[in-house]
DNA sequence: TATAGCGTTGACAACGTTGTCATAAAGGTT
DNA sequence: AACCTTTATGACAACGTTGTCAACGCTATA
């Protein structure tokens, strides 16, 4: 660098204090919005701000304040990823609301060493919070490493969440209910179901939904209807061969996510199954390419950006003290009605 | 917070020099892998380093160093998010193996607000660097907001790149070009073609790809069948429609990538037009998505990932003083055939 | 033996902000 | 008029690191 470039240096507090005619502590609270500052000097401060397009060195920042203004995401990579792009877009929109980074940290499995790597990506980003999606926020090493270096955090549909802790959740049993619900008025009794991932919270309420329906209107539960999936479309077709060599066949097949019933269309399309006239498939999630495949996808669509959005804003409250309780934390799902159903 | 949690403050280069009996400065010097170090010393600093479990404070250092280790990634919010995640993992990967954070920041549209946007966002986080994927790396008020704050960044795929910006594109043309003349290898004469965003430098050089190989075989280029599309499943559905409207059908439909040709699959579904029986369709970029439409999709494979590898890589070893002039800027892509397309 | 050179080490300032505390000015109460 | 309280402001330390520069001790050379 040569000397000339000394003009194009960012402004820092002092030269805006200076222009402003006032200390730099005044500058500071001006700047964080702090209260006891007159209303003329607060003026004269935001015009010399404005006219240096001064904005605070954030390391120096948080190495002052012991804060960082950055908040992480840590997610498992999954197959499918139109789920984590919403969390990451309702992440966010709230960290930029409230002037934080968003860090992101993709995990590509959970093994043993994800503790281990969860210490590192919070030691190097000094984070002020972490935002753990599923099933991230049930692992306890994740947890205890968290808890021992005292950084708060947000689960996003935890399975058992400890009680204290910050934990965002969608009615999935209920959407699921209202789903199943539907179906049986549609004339529906040979009700298959592919369950969601085991470690998953959202599993076992998707399925849960689908009992408590079936159990009100009186059907019964067939196990060989009932299989095993794992959130991902090679799951959801493998569940769906399986089912559709039954020799009793279902009229519907309920998967746990969209994913899956992709994959059970494929596998449908593959056998010349035609759906939804000889099979009707529902999915669960409402992503984009719910509605791109073909038959176009009956699922639940959940808020899941807003659900994204909240985690944040609550961590960010309750970091700054704030109790948040009046935040809402437990989001509802919308049954959304595409052509992949028919009445029987 | 009690007196008693000071027992839990992280550890500092003071406690790591105190316990080695070094100064902080050599304990910097050791953390930071510099030279003139004795091997003994070394060691000595690096059993308390360990001992203590020492990170260094990334406030601290990027306020002394005038770095802040970050760099950031700028993105369009698409429709369909494989591509943007194979970047986001991409650059995540390189990112972690150079100690570096990354942060992103979703853009909803590009506006006029998006340089301001650009500005802030590089204000508050102090980037040392940015990631520009495509259209973003040819927005001109983007480009000269980076310049004037002497920003360093690397653009994936912009169409006017400046000579002495770091680029990282691939070979687009050349794959168009084996793909239709694969097409025209299995029969295929009526051969339609939709192009992508007018803003994306790819979709010229698919389309390019796409009249050389035409040209080579000496077919001729019939307009009618040539669409403009915008890269969504929208766009290309409604090419298809304009397509198989004509009364002169072609055979095959060449979407300039899979969403676009899941538009396609999409509107010959709804027309009950057997693919690949009665149309064969192409798509480009091998989204994980691809291999899960029915008919899974004939496409082209970017090594998208690894682009944004070398993008970041580049950016920190230029940031570095390093030339880099050995990296990697401009990749293969690879032709996979599935079974949306059939000889005629 | 003196001297130059190099590898090694440490003292201390600097980075740009916020927190703490002191002080001045203004207003209210007796 | 004297005193207390509240509001407004500034001086200065502290945060934890890296950069600069000086100093030390060892080896090689004259």
């Amino acid at each position: 660098m040569t000397k000339g470039d000394e003009r194009h240096n960012t402004a820092t507090i002092f030269d805006v204090a200076k222009l402003a005619g006032v200390s730099i502590k005044t500058v500071s609270r001006v700047v964080n919005n702090e209260p006891n500052v007159s209303q003329k000097t607060r003026e004269k401060v935001n015009v010399a701000v404005e006219q240096l397009q001064y904005r605070p060195n954030s390391a120096a920042r948080g190495l002052s304040a012991k804060k960082s203004f950055a908040i992480g995401l840590v997610y498992e990579n999954p197959e499918e990823f139109s789920y984590i792009n919403a969390v990451i877009n309702g992440a966010f929109s709230a960290c930029e609301a409230e002037n934080y980074s968003l860090l992101i940290k993709p995990t590509t499995v959970i093994d043993e060493e994800i503790a281990g790597d969860i210490r590192q990506f919070v030691a190097q980003a000094q984070l002020d919070g972490m935002i753990l999606t599923a099933p991230i926020g049930d692992n306890a090493e994740v947890v205890a490493v968290l808890d021992s270096q005292r950084i708060p955090y947000a689960s996003i549909t935890p399975k058992n969440p400890p009680a204290e802790s910050i934990t965002i959740d969608c009615e999935d049993e209920q959407a699921s209910f209202k789903l199943a619900t539907y179906l049986i008025e549609q004339g529906h009794r040979q009700i298959a179901f592919i369950k969601g991932h085991p470690d998953h919270w959202a599993s076992g309420e998707r399925f849960a939904g689908y009992e408590r329906a079936l159990m009100a209107s009186g059907i019964e539960l067939r196990p060989e209807l009932i299989v095993q999936g794992y959130f991902d479309f090679a799951s959801g077709r493998a569940a769906a061969a399986s089912l559709l060599d039954l020799s009793d066949l279902p009229t519907v097949i309920v998967a746990s996510n969209d994913a899956m019933a992709s994959g059970v269309l494929y596998e449908a399309m593959e056998r010349n199954i035609a759906v939804p006239r000889d099979l009707s498939v529902t999915g669960f999630d409402d992503t984009p390419m719910a509605a791109q495949m073909w038959p176009p996808l009956t699922t639940v669509r959940q808020p899941i950006s807003q659900m994204a959005d909240a985690a944040v804003r609550r961590l960010i409250a309750s970091a700054r003290g704030e109790d948040g309780q009046a935040m809402e934390t437990r989001f509802k799902c919308e049954l959304v009605i595409r052509s992949s159903c028919r009445a029987i």
